[in-house]
DNA sequence: CGACAGAATGAATAATCATTCATTCTGGGT
DNA sequence: ACCCAGAATGAATGATTATTCATTCTGTCG
């Protein structure tokens, strides 16, 4: 889970020594990912453009095209990384027998989804800028959906251990699952889009409380 | 240009019937921001052009520069209808005197942030375009939070009601309402991306859990 | 009926952008 | 020291797009 970028690496203003580097394929293609990242936060997705990527990477502009094809295809793998990240992260928790405390579990749970690594602001706006094409490009629902459901079955079983043990009545875990899942994208939501009005604490808040109200035994 | 064999002058691409109209100001933005609410559904925000939405609104590409002076102020007007009428319906419902029955006037609102007329693709796709590019563009934060907070306040107000007439105890209005406010755009993202695992009826279904969690006398 | 205000049109313009590819350069291998 | 595979460059190209504005047309009013 190497969150490298944002990580210097690179001279914005090219110091009299700017020279020509050589790097190998996956180096090139994260760097330029990164750089697709930054400019749709700073930009919007729909202002984005292969000289800002390339520029805001310190490349050149044919760069991009030479190890991702095409624009359209750097947005991809951009929305891919981004969508991995996320999900990977939850998946890791969700399932970490290190953590054997199923309560301790929904802690790290939530910790992570509006903690430092998600909610940074330029990770949202990718985010959202994507969902918000999703309804007219498939290819983007297919890929987020596509990691989307394997971690809302995991967070469905994890419910699912929790109920039993709580011997919780009247809770279904597949309902509370879809629930919760929602509340923490709505709440990425409003973290993105009203900063003012929803802080980061609140919104963990918000989102142990509802947790409590469905788990009273396993969070305080 | 045409020669003198006494043919017929050609006829422009005039598709049979279709004369040229003059309308009232008001009426041509509505029928433009209509179609732009089309287009961005259709092809995704950062796919729109000025030929597109003029075209779909089955008028010449000159028209939306006359009525909107730029495609930036186009798709700004188009961000504060949809804003505008969302929140508008919701405020309506909430401080609907004529519904006194607090159960009842929570279901109505219910019904119509999950319902047929802001469910529609189109919308939802809109909507979430616009908070895509939100992270970069004060504007529509601006649009978008001014609406929201009115809308916020009223619904903290009717939970506040609620929880005095159903005397509940360890319930805060305020971060309830937050709460729901995010449960509810959460699912409408799910609608907008995973059509296939989270149906309009699920969806009811498990924002219902959530007010009757909190509200159990009055939702039964 | 005739004239006119201004609504509507769409060809032309100027700007922006993705993509190409001939050329330059780098670093490892011999 | 030399070579060269292929990584990197960026000027050139062609396609797309927002915006302008001279012209055409419509409905209304005197």
């Amino acid at each position: 889970m190497s969150d490298a970028s944002g990580v210097v690496t690179e001279e914005p203003p090219q110091a009299a020594g700017k020279r020509r580097q050589i790097r190998p394929r996956a180096e090139r293609r994260q760097q330029l990912i990164d750089a697709t990242i930054r400019c749709i936060a700073q930009h919007g997705l729909s202002k984005v453009t292969m000289q800002m990527v390339t520029s805001e990477a310190g490349l050149s502009v044919g760069i991009a095209n030479l190890h991702f094809q095409s624009k359209d295809n750097l947005l991809k793998e951009t929305l891919r990384f981004v969508a991995e990240e996320y999900h990977g992260g939850q998946i890791e928790i969700m399932e970490g027998s290190e953590m054997p405390d199923l309560g301790h579990r929904l802690d790290a749970l939530l910790d992570f989804q509006l903690g430092r690594g998600v909610t940074q602001r330029q990770k949202m706006s990718v985010w959202f800028a994507y969902y918000g094409e999703a309804g007219a490009r498939p290819v983007y629902q297919k890929i987020v959906s596509t990691v989307d459901r394997l971690a809302a079955q995991k967070l469905e079983a994890l419910f699912a251990e929790i109920i039993h043990e709580g011997q919780y009545q009247g809770v279904e875990a597949r309902e509370l699952a879809t629930g919760y899942s929602a509340l923490i994208d709505g709440l990425h939501l409003g973290l993105l889009v009203t900063p003012r009005e929803l802080t980061k604490r609140r919104a963990r808040a918000v989102a142990r409380d509802f947790l409590r109200r469905a788990f009273p035994h396993h969070i305080c």
